[in-house]
DNA sequence: GCATGGTAAGACCGATCGTTCTCCCTGATA
DNA sequence: TATCAGGGAGAACGATCGGTCTTACCATGC
């Protein structure tokens, strides 16, 4: 994820870009990987290559650039990857949500998998009043919203109600997957599918009402 | 969950049973609120109202403490709450699946709602080969060997199987509840009955396939 | 030439971390 | 009475934490 080196023998992504850019990328690849606690600032300069002064200069504390660091994830990983994701992997909206799944598969197998940060720091600070938290917990509803709208594309009744249920299959699958179930993806993907066939049930019986009433 | 407190205006659990009792108790409810690395030993010697020299006499070192209380949180909260509380709620195995979520809907409205401590060290500490980790994981397993053995006297086919999705639905409404999603127990459980349905479902279909071959 | 501003390097701060140590007291046992 | 273990109180250890400060370098613009 992190760019070609630029001065080899250096960290990654050292002296690649402006001096905010160096600290970002190496602030997600140790948050991103390692949590938040356990990453202490110099660890971060020692990364990036920049100076400690520096690093405040552009963040007025560590918080301020955990703040920034799920920002970059939710375009790194919520955007560009899983949205972009399904939007290139189908077309269809009930295909799409399924094809969530598929890209689970494929993250899930990937030897770095770090699971899902916005999870991952919310249960860190669990503080509801902490700005972490809640940035934790706005970025998982900013997925929420995004599976919502598939919903509602997809013609299901009430979209939020589904959008929930489908979002906790998904953090559930990630967490099985933490946990090692090498197949937590399918399992997430055939219960979707009861849920996606139940929905479609639900559908049908509606019709024949407004049809029998007719 | 604290014992009544026998020596008023000390920290609650100080001075009830020996020390390593008062440590443990202290421990557990520091932990399983605020997480591993943002408790300090201080904190626990500060709550449990033992010497400093007490707590390393009974365990080792900070890890051990870990380790004690996630062994404490699995007769806690696995057998005496989860276990124990479906057993008395009802009989039938299948309705012993489902009441795991009229649990978690009590649990999740508890004011200090804490969490699945388990899914929270394993997700604290990300390194597979911590011993925190693993023993987080396999407290996990723990609850999903319970699972299988519900599933196993409700006649399911793959019982394995069927507990690892219906863990998924417990992890995932975890986490959403966390989120804040008051509702998410009683979601859980309408997917779990979608589950339920189709395992039903596939039965009657083998049942079917077996009557006609004979 | 000279000022300015971003950056590197690193000393330094007080606080806290997990851990070890010493000293003293108390209560049970021999 | 003498012994000894368990525990309380607290100083102290080295390491690390997040954060501040100083100094020097270098590129830019006036």
């Amino acid at each position: 994820m992190a760019a070609t080196d630029a001065t080899p023998g250096s960290a990654p992504g050292a002296n690649v870009g402006g001096a905010r850019e160096r600290i970002l990328t190496a602030a997600y690849e140790l948050f991103s990987r390692a949590g938040i606690q356990a990453v202490g600032v110099d660890a971060i300069i020692a990364r990036s290559g920049v100076a400690r002064q520096t690093l405040y200069r552009h963040f007025s504390s560590k918080e301020e650039l955990v703040l920034a660091f799920l920002e970059r994830r939710e375009d790194l990983w919520t955007k560009d990857w899983l949205q972009a994701g399904v939007q290139e992997r189908a077309s269809d909206p009930r295909a799409r949500l399924l094809a969530i799944f598929d890209l689970f598969e494929e993250w899930f197998q990937s030897p770095d998998f770090e699971g899902c940060s916005f999870i991952n720091v919310m249960l860190e600070h669990p503080d509801p009043a902490d700005a972490i938290h809640r940035a934790g917990v706005s970025y998982l509803a900013g997925v929420r919203h995004f599976l919502e709208d598939l919903a509602r594309r997809a013609g299901i009744n009430d979209a939020e109600r589904f959008a929930r249920e489908w979002h906790i299959l998904m953090k559930g699958s990630i967490v099985a997957a933490l946990e090692g179930d090498r197949e937590a993806a399918r399992r997430g993907q055939k219960v979707g599918g009861l849920i996606l066939r139940d929905e479609l049930d639900a559908e049908r019986l509606r019709e024949n009402d407004r049809s029998w009433k007719a």
